[in-house]
DNA sequence: CTGAAAGCGCTTACAG
DNA sequence: CTGAAAGCGCTTACAG
């Protein structure tokens, strides 16, 4: 029914040979003439190479999977994006799984790019050790992309999140309004605690009080209120994700706080969310480009040292700390 | 290297075929004890069916191919879900690509899932008149989703914007506050700004002020600083999406005005931001799951109608508004 | 119930 | 520079 090389070809009066070398540029040489005719014959029969049947003869699907906790978080969807294009780039799309946060839904969305014949496999994993044994092995090269701890066996990115968190911290204490709380989730935010651990030590500042629930608006809202409900509310507080903080925001603004002037608020993560809260977010930027590339890389070229590689975040200063305004 | 049905067959004493009854159950019946035996062999040998060859045998690839708008809003991305979601039920993977909002990336996004082979095609446009002529033709169902005007010559999804306008609007003149201005986008803004112009007329009150600016929160931003920077601001704004609203209250922070006591604000989209707005947005539903169900089924079973099919939308009260508080 | 064989549409050594 | 042919890994009529 499709159009075929051989149509192709019995319309120029070629070898389908000739048709393959003309549409892939080689690997022999073709005559001016002739590549001519062939070039005509595509255009007047609408000619598309038919991808299934290129893929089984190369063995390469140039289809790279890619592995994301949920898509309705920006940051997630930043990431997708990233990878999207750089692996556009170099010839290949991206097959994209959201997996809503579950362990075990990861698994399976693994599962089914490798069945699916995707080249290649980055997964940006919700969990700090995340389960990559699957049936009779992967068979595909697989980066963790967004790890915050070394996981043996696997190519790992992550960036430095225990320098950006304690940078976070840092420039809340230098606004002098004593300890910064913390709000936090779950495993994978241990090094954002060390970092804020970190910076209260360096200045001789005791810590701050500490409320935890999850990476989500709702968590934050959850730890907001826990956090700032009771009389000894800190006056400043770091908030380990931009989802959070927006929860944290909507729990001051219910409490009938103000931000910046009876609470300055450091987020992490740098996603566009932060640029229209109100206040806008101070926050640390993770270098999302930076590590999509990299990643895409190292799946990519067969890259098969299993370190983890470690890109630098980056301090944002908006309104919520306090610069500028209450200071 | 890899495992091939081959393999299996020589593994379990069978002839390939008889794999592939069983991988496939069907089309021939196979003795349990067979059955059995292959299934093993599968397991030891840890073999998957090559995709690429089973898409060029059967003509089809089982992927979908859906183009975005743009990932990092919130609605798009809960549409890309949505459909991924009814896809896999179905057995249909999706290809997802994003166009960053450019009518020329639209077009090139559809020409590249085409050329990969995806068997149906789900766009979602922001444009008004999508260009959807490709070389040679398509080749494959296409199916338009969240298009507000019936498209010729393709099948079509929508909602009932006008009518979910028009009873934001409404809902916003009940609360006598007077005039209800307008924030809206582009041209694919037209029935919702007809549904706030008839709601205005069918209860006989003037027409508030409009300021325009792009379906973004930038958008949203500089349109809610013009329309309130004014001394004759109205007392309530309908703004054609969520995206626009959380912009609208960003200016309207910096203005000074509270919501709801000075202005109140009803959205449109119904995105999971609007919770975590301060306040809380009153917006109007798109039913997501259900145009994205429609959209999926109508492109997968061939469904070669191009009408336009249209699905109800929903107010979902909070606090912008002013129901409850101010009133 | 099982097997031998054709063929899906490509790519690429090989021969000319 | 061009062509005839093998083969990638499947599925499925066809014969037994």
């Amino acid at each position: 029914m499709s159009v075929t090389r051989a149509d192709v070809a019995r319309y120029a009066g070629v070898s389908s040979a000739v048709v393959s070398y003309v549409v892939n540029d080689g690997p022999r040489p073709v005559a001016a003439a002739t590549a001519a005719r062939v070039r005509e014959a595509i255009e007047v029969l609408g000619y598309r190479p038919n991808p299934s049947a290129q893929a089984l003869r190369r063995g390469s699907s140039r289809l790279l999977g890619h592995v994301v906790p949920d898509l309705g978080n920006p940051l997630w969807a930043q990431f997708a994006l990233a990878v999207e294009e750089v692996a556009a780039g170099r010839g290949y799309d991206v097959l994209l799984a959201s997996t809503e946060g579950g362990a075990e839904a990861e698994h399976r969305r693994i599962e089914t790019l490798v069945a699916r014949g995707v080249d290649a496999l980055i997964v940006t994993s919700v969990m700090a050790r995340p389960d990559l044994v699957t049936r009779a092995g992967l068979g595909v090269p697989l980066v963790l992309l967004n790890t915050f701890f070394e996981v043996p066996g696997f190519p790992s990115l992550g960036f430095d999140a225990l320098g950006g968190a304690r940078t976070g911290t840092a420039h809340l204490l230098g606004h002098g309004r004593g300890p910064v709380g913390l709000v936090i989730g779950g495993e994978t935010g241990e090094l954002r605690e060390q970092g804020w651990r970190a910076a209260a030590r360096e200045a001789g500042t005791p810590e701050g009080p500490i409320a935890r629930g999850e990476f989500s608006r709702h968590g934050g809202y959850g730890a907001g209120l826990r956090l700032f409900g009771s009389p000894d509310r800190p006056r400043s507080v770091f908030v380990s994700s931009d989802l959070q903080a927006v929860g944290v925001l909507r729990a001051l603004f219910e409490l009938g706080l103000r931000v910046p002037e009876d609470v300055a608020v450091v987020s992490f993560d740098g996603t566009v969310e932060t640029e229209f809260t109100n206040p806008q977010l101070t926050t640390v930027r993770q270098p999302v480009e930076a590590m999509a590339r990299a990643a895409v890389a190292r799946a990519l070229d067969g890259d098969t040292s299993t370190d983890r590689q470690v890109l630098p975040a980056e301090l944002v200063v908006r309104g919520s700390c306090g610069c500028g305004s209450a200071g």
